[in-house]
DNA sequence: GATAAATAAATACGACCGGTCGGTTTTATT
DNA sequence: AATAAAACCGACCGGTCGTATTTATTTATC
């Protein structure tokens, strides 16, 4: 297997262009991110950026793949190293909520401030952020329904009612950690998922007493 | 007192331009709000609705305070005519989620856009933001106290976990509403937020079992 | 009916947008 | 060493943005 240098250069440049999209679109959305912007922020010109994707959409599609990679890689692996269960939903949670702590992204969520950006908008970029929505959803269940038949979680548990409840108070500190106080609203986007867990579980001991 | 009429058409058609504003921005977002989108939707030049504001900033600022008074008139004066407590707070969320569902807006949540539009860009628009979002929060807690203080809550209830968690769910169907299943996400919305107060109150019977 | 204020329209400006093009540099193959 | 391909650049296009100025048309009050 030979590697082609000038495709592998590209691919690099591609993926670097695409970090700073996404860093750019969590900030402005998928729309105020334009090309001048995101090559001045690189240091290259706008049509060498251009050369890449055919169109502005080619590239917000690309970089909703991008974030959706960054997601999984930051999020949902660390996850996964948890055990099956209720650890591994409040694993997924905390991770999430370190994430947004730790301000990975200047703008904290892109899949909160791209999909309130195109809920309305018709579209190929709407119709991406729906399946990545629904994507979202289906792992979020998978590992509820892992829980219940772990046992560590009710058999009478409403599965998407409670994937959605827990997705539901990490959206919330995505959209008000910028607007409000910060510390306050982690600690209850935390806390709340615990509750609601420790609440449920026959063993609450599987998981800590308060947020860690 | 007299009132002047060439005052009164002017506070009419600001009122009326504003109204299309915040339709509009409820779907493209306070900046993809454009003064010759909103020319055209009411059928009047694009310097004629300029001339009204100094800046396109005072519009946006403008359009917020025309939102703030349209989500106190359709999802606020309506839950202060259900008794103190938690039929209050359940009223509410009820209001909230039917606004969402009738689709009053295009973009389902102005506030849920614009939130996360601005989250990230500091200014005026920011700022005034983040005073509704403060404000609301406020309100959403007092209902909350209010019930505590009747008995229809726990004592120890934590009152700004309670807000934060009924907040979210709130925003959760906003944001999803328009990408994914409308039917469930509104039934998750209502259905979590009946659960936790039925959950918590003592005397459950307060609440209907079902999503009313 | 005259007058002054308020409102609307017409027009134009500079900045920036996404997108195009021809040409140069870098890299791999032959 | 020659050729081909990919990456990258700078200049430029038409269009739209927010904004400003200038002119015309309502409308209330004297």
């Amino acid at each position: 297997m030979t590697v082609d240098g000038r495709l592998a250069r590209g691919e690099r440049t591609r993926t670097a262009v695409l970090d700073a999209a996404v860093s750019l679109a969590s900030e402005s959305g998928l729309d105020g991110l334009s090309l001048g912007h995101l090559a001045d922020s690189l240091g290259v010109s706008k049509s060498g950026i251009f050369a890449h994707w055919r169109s502005k959409e080619a590239l917000q599609l690309a970089t909703i793949d991008r974030a959706v990679a960054q997601w999984q890689e930051l999020i949902i692996a660390p996850a996964l190293r948890a055990p099956r269960g209720v650890r591994r939903i409040h694993a997924l949670h905390e991770a999430r909520i370190d994430f947004y702590a730790t301000r990975v992204l200047p703008g904290g969520c892109f899949f909160g401030t791209t999909e309130f950006e195109f809920n309305a908008r018709p579209g190929a970029v709407h119709d991406r952020l729906a399946t990545v929505l629904a994507d979202w959803t289906a792992f979020l269940e998978r590992l509820v329904r892992e829980a219940v038949e772990l046992g560590e979680l009710p058999a009478e548990v409403d599965v998407a009612l409670l994937a959605y409840e827990i997705d539901s108070f990490g959206i919330a500190a995505a959209m008000r950690s910028r607007l409000f106080d910060p510390e306050s609203t982690y600690r209850h986007a935390r806390r709340s998922v615990l509750d609601r867990l420790r609440g449920l579980s026959p063993d609450p001991t599987l998981l800590p007493e308060g947020p860690s």
